[in-house]
DNA sequence: CCTCGAGTTCAGTATAACCGAACGCCGCGA
DNA sequence: TCGCGGCGTTCGGTTATACTGAACTCGAGG
């Protein structure tokens, strides 16, 4: 691994909306290095256009983040694909939905559609990342985690308390996620913020992989009873972005020796409980 | 500078919409180093979260840059202020409007709103780059940098030729930049694409340094009917931008020993010839 | 079954990054 | 007005680091 690049995604990741402009020293002290090395990444980054350095010698991004970051969404599939599929599930049900994947052990949304009968949700904002052990997205993409990486971020990050109904022990979560694994979908009850819920699904990638998470936020007097309605709309809206990525659920009919794709089916394989 | 994040950084713009995944060998081939190293940069890089691998081991770029250019958004002053006065002039002139930063020598799209009237610009789009001497933004911009800068990006890209009006050789662009330094604004008749032309104008920080331009693109039998009244309107709405960023013109007027800012005036330093 | 091309690994060597001290600059307070 | 403190910046010797090219592994295609 090259570590001076390393420390240069570092000084990156240093810069948030609490404190976008930073300093030399401020970085050394951040980074723990000498002032002399915190000035040649701020420099170099600099002059590649990744950050800028403002008029008093403080540095913030630069714009060949956004042009990236542009790149990045014109060429995502995910988003292409999700984004219809997204707009008809508020259309139909009025709620919010969101889009998220995973970065580095948490939640980072990706995309997030607000309904006309939806509340409005001040947490989850695009481009920012929550805990991934609270929320309906973060736990079915947790689920399909190796085990151990979980165990590792839990040991990094430890199970925050957002209400009463948050996960908190490792056990719990062991056991949550082996459910969210075998059911196909994940529950948020009023796990992040009381009086809110939601229900999740993983959307897969050509070969298999989850490489994001569906979800419908939903008020909690709303949420209990239409929990099944709303369980079969998200995963088959997730389930429909999968099968334009290239997903195909393994079912597979023989018929005269050669194989077919079954293409729909509801709930064929993991029915609500 | 530290070679190994150039390195890195350069690696980061070898994505594009047009190739938007890149595997060791090509990198390697790209930049002219040996695999060895290509593959070290693009691990690491995939460790940070600025890429991400694909199943085939091939590589793209990774969410992390999506989070880092929300950052950048949020925090972004010029975004802020820019977004409302393009909007109400959208509203006013049902024309598209631009806002465009310099990086490296080139135009970067930052905003674009597109009036009801307007036609559609295929060429500039969000998060997209083009050449900087053809365009109103561009030749407002590099009206503002020191002339040795544009020296050295002209022997790099060189004059590319849009259309007979597109500009050519360097004395050419000489004498447009002095005029458009001294006038405040720049015009692009049909330099960049027939029937096309536009009218821009500087945008500057607390400091006075310019670090944007903004723009009203208008078909040409539009524009030169029109072209005081857009002049004065987008190097207006320019002005409120640069206000709004902690800039003042600087025409002090003298009372009893304590000095005031004016804060109007239409076009009292730059009046359209 | 073989080949080709891809990504990946490894160990020696040259070099590029690291470091601490010293400099120049600006703003603040005396 | 002067002096102080903190900031960003520069510099050269030392060491650890990144570079290199050859060898390895794996899969796809013929």
């Amino acid at each position: 691994m090259l570590q001076t690049v390393q420390k240069a995604a570092q000084v990156l990741r240093l810069f948030t909306p609490q404190q976008p402009e930073w300093g030399v020293t401020e970085v050394a002290a951040a980074l723990e290095i000498p002032k002399s090395g915190a000035h040649a990444l701020l420099r170099t980054l600099a002059a590649e256009g990744l950050l800028q350095r403002t008029g008093n010698g403080r540095y913030r991004l630069g714009w060949t983040l956004f042009e990236l970051s542009q790149t990045l969404l014109d060429s995502s599939a995910l988003l292409r694909a999700a984004r219809p599929v997204m707009e008809r599930l508020v259309a139909g049900w009025g709620e919010t939905t969101h889009l998220a994947v995973l970065v580095d052990g948490q939640v980072l949304y990706v995309e997030k559609l607000q309904g006309d009968r939806a509340l409005e949700i001040v947490l989850s904002g695009v481009g920012k990342r929550l805990p991934a052990h609270c929320s309906g997205v973060g736990k079915v993409l947790l689920a399909h985690q190796p085990w151990e990486s979980v165990l590792r971020l839990v040991a990094v990050t430890g199970l925050v308390s957002f209400t009463p109904n948050t996960i908190t022990t490792v056990e719990q979560l062991r056991e949550e996620l082996e459910r969210v694994r075998q059911q196909g979908y994940a529950y948020d009850q009023e796990e992040v913020m009381v009086g809110l819920c939601c229900a999740a699904a993983p959307i897969r990638d050509e070969s298999g992989h989850v490489i994001a998470a569906m979800s419908l936020s939903v008020p909690a007097y709303r949420f209990y009873p239409n929990r099944q309605r709303l369980t079969t709309a998200i995963v088959d809206a997730a389930r429909r972005v999968s099968e334009e990525l290239g997903y195909y659920q393994e079912e597979w009919t023989w018929g005269n020796g050669k194989r077919s794709r079954s293409r729909s089916s509801g709930l064929a394989t993991s029915a609500p409980t």
